[in-house]
DNA sequence: CGATTAATGTACGAACTAGTACGTTCACGG
DNA sequence: CCGTGAACGTACTAGTTCGTACATTAATCG
């Protein structure tokens, strides 16, 4: 039993410890927002405990940085790996604006992060030095298409890529963040799976319809 | 010196007291969010003390209650003023949108609480039984101007009133409720003076455009 | 004008919460 | 196989925060 170093019956393991707190962290924050989640929840809800949070991340306030950097890069990855390029520029943005509304979907976690780093003004996500000014890959991505749809005579040039991004923005984040209340008072849940298809196409062609006007 | 009751003189007034507290813990709790706002704060601001937010509303709880009712029934009253009756169905849902830009940008502190309260899922708004279920009138409006439209045979059918308002909403809303992540990530000020006219025109065509497709 | 009640102010407590001092155990190199 | 430092656990503290007990003053009505 020479070396069970990258073995999974260590005991010890600075990296599944780190990992582990920063999932718990993340489920925590997400849930319960910056000020309403609880260390010593967040160390509950670990394999370890509290001491370990300051030992690993230094305090509240960085292990919460910590996970906003660990969420955008997640983000960042999957985005990268879109791949819209061989499509004509109408059936490129129709896709990307697909892929995005299903992202978004599938990550609700993220969005509830995004709307907790608002209200706190950005200031935290000011403060990583990773995230701060790391541009988003969706957005050359845009940019190509609409290159392509404007050269082609299709797209209106009264646009350019960080519009057509909030649009799409809007519309995905829109119905995750504002689902309760917009439930509470219309009584229509827009998550709703059957009414899914319908706001996955309306995006679409909301878009193309816009680019595309005479 | 009988009765200086509905005068300014008076010491001891209750509905002074109370809409002092509310303006107050408005600010409160939008700035900071639920969790993150302080009853000693609020009533440090005040010309009162806490005693009279516990006397007037009973704890944090039902202060937050009481801010979110009037900050709801405020937009109601101002959106019931709105008369575009009178308009062509384009020019009303033109007219209609540029509205709602108008007035989400001149109450910010409103839309801070709804993003705070979607975080809490609604579990507030939903206690509340003045707000729960009272319908917008917003919605009214743009159901009778979808109605005309698609009786002169101008707008699609497969939209309802509430998709038009989501549409309208979340281009809206996401302006000022992420404005400050997207400023730190794509280093844009969706709020820019320069740009507002662009995105004010761009809504309106935005819809227009979608619903009067061939 | 005296008494009753509504409105207000002060001081305090109990519970919670981020962070830390201090002690312990495990891995690994020599 | 032993010493050293990294990784980990326990118990505690200082400060905060919601809420309340108790005292007090102003308005109102018979």
């Amino acid at each position: 039993m020479a070396a069970p170093s990258s073995e999974a019956e260590r005991q010890r393991d600075k990296e599944r410890t780190r990992a582990d707190i920063l999932a718990v962290a993340t489920r925590e924050f997400a849930d319960k927002g910056y000020t309403g989640a609880r260390v010593d929840e967040i160390a509950a809800r670990t394999s370890t405990t509290k001491r370990m949070i300051y030992y690993y991340f230094g305090g509240k306030e960085q292990l919460y940085i910590a996970v906003l950097e660990q969420a955008y890069s997640a983000l960042r990855a999957s985005e990268q790996r879109l791949d819209v390029e061989h499509l004509d520029p109408e059936d490129a943005l129709r896709r990307l604006a697909a892929l995005t509304f299903d992202h978004h979907e599938a990550n609700p976690d993220f969005i509830r992060l995004v709307s907790i780093e608002n209200i706190h003004r950005a200031e935290h996500l000011s403060q990583s030095e990773i995230l701060a000014g790391l541009a988003d890959p969706a957005l050359g991505a845009i940019t190509r298409i609409l290159e392509r749809g404007r050269k082609a005579g299709l797209f209106r040039e009264d646009v350019d890529a960080l519009d057509v991004h909030m649009v799409i923005s809007s519309f995905c984040v829109f119905r995750l963040a504002n689902r309760h209340t917009f439930q509470a008072i219309f009584g229509r849940d827009m998550l709703d799976p059957g009414r899914r298809e319908h706001y996955r196409a309306m995006l679409g062609t909301l878009l193309i319809e816009y680019l595309t006007a005479r």
